[in-house]
DNA sequence: GTTTGGTTTAACCAAGTGGTCAAAATTACA
DNA sequence: TGTAATTTTGACCACTTGGTTAAACCAAAC
């Protein structure tokens, strides 16, 4: 009855990308089944109930999504180091996972409630992130800033291209593939430069 | 029959109401008519289908969004005072209408053929933006940038925040109203410091 | 071979879903 | 005032939805 049976496993990647794809609100049950090749029955055998099976597949984007976050905020290093790493993991993660942060957007702002409590559990501390800042101020090796404008310039920067993507690749690059790709293989250094730039003292 | 009529504005009220907050897979039609006291029927006899009424709903939210956009890139100013007035206005718009972000990428992401249709018409006109950038740069009069970097920069940093508040105000103010409060009225500032220090030249 | 346990299926269900329709209520108009 | 046109309603419908259930299947244990 486990999601370790191949059965178990082939029904989470198939949600996983129903869900993704539509959001809670516009999968269907039968066509998950279809994706996974399976009776709808079987599903609910697997997975008592929608609510159940989405909650597995959310827990589980949203854990790929901040797993790096996490060692950003706690790892020993100086901070625009720090930096420059989170933001070559981030834009990686995203441009595997393309369509995460619309979803987790999206489903975060249908329930709040709901998604929240869901994501208690993995704890995010930001304490020791804005200690290391101020440490770092202090120093005198970065420019006052607030951390926490720094932290959503740095998520805003690197998620919004994908969550607004449909729109930008027709607006602003007229469908054309060549300026999507280049545009995408240039943002890395494009937003390290920003942010980087904002922060360091000399030169 | 119009929606110039009392009830066929208080449908559209309505349904602006329920369709943002609840996307067009989650939103019922009876749920839109309660919330315009009217019965249901009442709601096919002014817009036909749910289709026909989401459609007028998303294309009045999604002008409002880039109204002052087409003023932004048409205007005659000079280009960083255009990006102080974008900055202004467009975090203006937002704040009054702090779910539409969310509602407009969600939809865009859900069907983006039928929503890029919906948008053709209002045409935005970024060659003209492109090629201000181009003389100002040539001018000298700011450092040479991507625009379409800079413009996705700009977007990204009002909008983020908006599309992933409930996100943002758990995980990084911990819904401590007086923090969210802070960031909201520091984040103007915040965004036109950050652009504008880095197409700036002399200090 | 039969029993036992988990797995898979088809048939089915109650509660919605968007949408229709004819009749009633209201308004416009002569 | 009477009548035509418009607006509003309640009853209704076909269809889809998530979910259930009992029976069939199937491998391993005895």
């Amino acid at each position: 009855m486990s999601t370790e049976n191949s059965t178990g496993k082939s029904i989470l990647i198939a949600a996983r990308k129903i869900f993704v794809l539509k959001g809670f609100d516009g999968a269907r049950m039968q066509e998950i089944a279809d994706e996974a090749g399976i009776n709808k029955s079987l599903l609910h055998y697997y997975f008592r109930s929608k609510e159940n099976l989405f909650e597995s597949i959310f827990v589980e984007a949203f854990s790929q999504v901040q797993s790096n976050m996490l060692e950003l905020l706690t790892s020993e290093r100086f901070l625009l180091e720090k930096i420059e790493m989170f933001i070559d993991q981030y834009l990686d993660i995203l441009s595997a996972n393309p369509y995460l942060p619309a979803f987790v957007t999206h489903e975060i702002n249908r329930n709040p409630e709901k998604i929240l409590a869901l994501i208690r559990g993995t704890g995010l501390r930001f304490d020791l992130f804005n200690t290391q800042i101020d440490q770092e101020i202090e120093n005198g090796s970065i420019w006052p800033v607030n951390p926490q404008h720094l932290i959503i310039n740095i998520m805003a920067l690197c998620a919004f291209p994908f969550v607004a993507k449909p729109l930008l690749d027709k607006l602003i690059f007229g469908n054309v593939q060549q300026q999507i790709d280049e545009f995408t293989s240039n943002r890395k250094v494009e937003i390290k430069n920003l942010i980087i730039r904002n922060l360091k003292k000399q030169l």
